[in-house]
DNA sequence: GGGGCGATTGATATCGTTACCAATCGGCGG
DNA sequence: CCGCCGATTGGTAACGATATCAATCGCCCC
């Protein structure tokens, strides 16, 4: 004999079944599935042998099958996130796994790279796995909702996370962009600063038009024009943001204030202003004023006097999959579409 | 007529079936099936009653159902992580995620919280809904690797990520914690301090002890002593960190140094040093050398001055699936575990 | 002591899909 | 003009699990 070590039973090419159990404890596979589900009515010594049968063949129930039953549910739910490598992302989905494991359910998750394309192709990849509901963060450049919408007439559950669509009404949790926004702007106005730079991603994504809306509402009410010089929307990642923040410093009449729209933007902007002290072999970082949307874990640890407009990414993820869940168990599908929006708190800069 | 809004087909009590759609077509469910799974010898003609239909009526393949015929495969994985709230994992998602999806593959994900139990019921779970192979963070609390052998010995293929189980023979990924450990204290004795700090996770975190045994290499080879009192292992958070670097800033004889062994305890060693700083309305923070394992998004904007270990996430997370995968596709079992260990690079401190 | 009730167990059919085999049809070579 | 072949289509039987109904058994009460 070879020595191939195979100590215990085969090495499974197949996993066992309910019916391989059936057979090695001598009894039927109903009774067998009854041991598994509850013990309704079988005699304890019946029982012990099922799953004593059970242990020795390291049988598992194949949950694929038992949601093949009519009435029974899958207990999975689909997420698509734009990019989870954002902790505020990975935050959010920390806060929909929170909530689905108190509901018993698993979370299938997928990035959509912020791609129209892609994300739909994992919305019907969820669908074909028979989740129970799905949680999107739609990516920006969707512009048509028809993967979603065809999802909801189908009578699968969805919620919007963190954007909205106008054309699908459906549960979304959002942030108050635009109030945190305004709060924002409205405080570096009433510093008495008029020439406010903006950075932020660009229009087609739901939130950067908002708290752009909120950046413009602000000055409005001031009364104070904007110089669209100032205003750069499209960094997506730090590295662009930087760059775009060294651009407004370049300029012959910088900015004294920015507005930075999200965390992508601030730690870029940060960054510029850092290395711009660093290159100057300066002891003070430039006296911009900065304040961003959007908290993050070293908000005020920053090298650069900073404000932040702070929000709650793990609530986010909890009532959008809260909201998820009631529809899952039986919220009358009469009910519209809830929005919720989430406060935005501007938080005061830390003493320097 | 009642107001209800219901345009189009009924509201899909029951999602459409392939038989549903053959009836519909006029077909055999067969021909139906046919169309969806490569039109193999079935008439144009036929093809577009087919797939119209099924567009009429919203129709999707039951992936579940499909997965149950013989030799099919679930086309998942599970991965369990645990902490997707620290970046540092939210990364290595991502990379498990892209690898995952160029095989064709959907993620399960589960957080263990460092919970063993939860742990294992995660993997229970996930071997219950057929998952071709699992990914996963053992969770430090994990005394026993039961659940994992058990599911090894099924022949679902594992492959552990970031820390090792000395009694479980799979694939596992590392980072060279050891060594990174070492070149960094090795570091700080070099510049000639000889009281250095540690702070770092419970020795019952893989990294946490081979971070702690390169820290004590590095003072062996030099021959310099420890003093035990500088050498505080438990804090797995930002908040505890803090407080365990303020009790080593409070001691009579403080270190000069310090190693920080994860990236929450880096923070939290930034975060003391800064805010005592801003106690004491100084203009420069405590000099205190510090060096951190983990690299993070603010390493190189920290406000106190800084070298960390950096190492990729990213990858970590796709060699694992990478590995995962290999075996999934058959990779002959007798290959023993195979274990890989990245490298964990000291960069220099950017110039304050 | 008989009828009946509850507890226990098993046989059957089905969930949605597809591998396999059989049936049908048209057309072409001999 | 017959028979064979390929293309097309359908019937059947499973995949693993369980709801439903039927069958069996022991025991209690009148």
């Amino acid at each position: 004999m070879s020595a191939t070590p195979d100590p215990v039973a085969s090495p499974a090419a197949r996993p066992p079944t309910l019916r391989d159990v059936a057979i090695l404890a001598g009894v039927s596979p109903m009774t067998v599935s009854r041991v598994f589900s509850g013990n309704l009515n079988v005699r304890p010594e019946v029982q012990e042998r099922v799953r004593s049968a059970a242990a020795t063949l390291g049988y598992r129930r194949n949950e694929n099958a038992r949601s093949l039953r009519p009435g029974h549910r899958s207990g999975l739910i689909g997420v698509t996130i734009t990019n989870i490598a954002n902790p505020y992302y990975a935050e959010m989905q920390r806060g929909i796994e929170e909530v689905a494991a108190e509901h018993s359910r698993r979370i299938l998750i997928g990035n959509s790279n912020e791609d129209a394309e892609l994300e739909s192709r994992l919305v019907a990849d969820f669908l074909g796995r028979q989740v129970e509901g799905l949680i999107v963060v739609p990516s920006g450049s969707a512009a048509d909702s028809t993967h979603l919408r065809d999802a909801a007439q189908g009578g699968v559950p969805i919620a919007l996370a963190s954007r909205a669509l106008d054309d699908l009404d459906v549960d979304t949790v959002l942030v108050d962009d635009i109030g945190g926004a305004f709060a924002a702007t409205d405080r570096i106005l009433a510093e008495g600063h008029t020439r406010v730079g903006f950075l932020g991603t660009q229009a087609s994504v739901f939130t950067g038009r908002r708290r752009l809306q909120g950046f413009r509402d602000a000055h409005a009410v001031r009364g104070i024009a904007i110089d669209e010089d100032l205003v750069l929307a499209g960094q997506r990642d730090v590295q662009s943001a930087e760059a775009a923040m060294q651009a407004l410093l370049q300029l012959a009449d910088p900015p004294t204030a920015v507005f930075t729209a999200n965390n992508r933007n601030t730690i870029g902007a940060i960054r510029a202003i850092e290395l711009d002290r660093r290159r100057r072999r300066s002891a003070a970082p430039l006296r911009i004023r900065l304040i961003g949307f959007d908290s993050f874990e070293f908000a005020d640890l920053s090298p650069v006097p900073l404000s932040v407009v702070a929000h709650d990414a793990r609530e986010l993820g909890r009532r959008a999959a809260t909201m998820l869940l009631e529809r899952i168990d039986g919220l009358d599908p009469a009910v519209a579409g809830r929005v919720i929006e989430l406060p935005a708190r501007l938080q005061e800069v830390p003493a320097p």
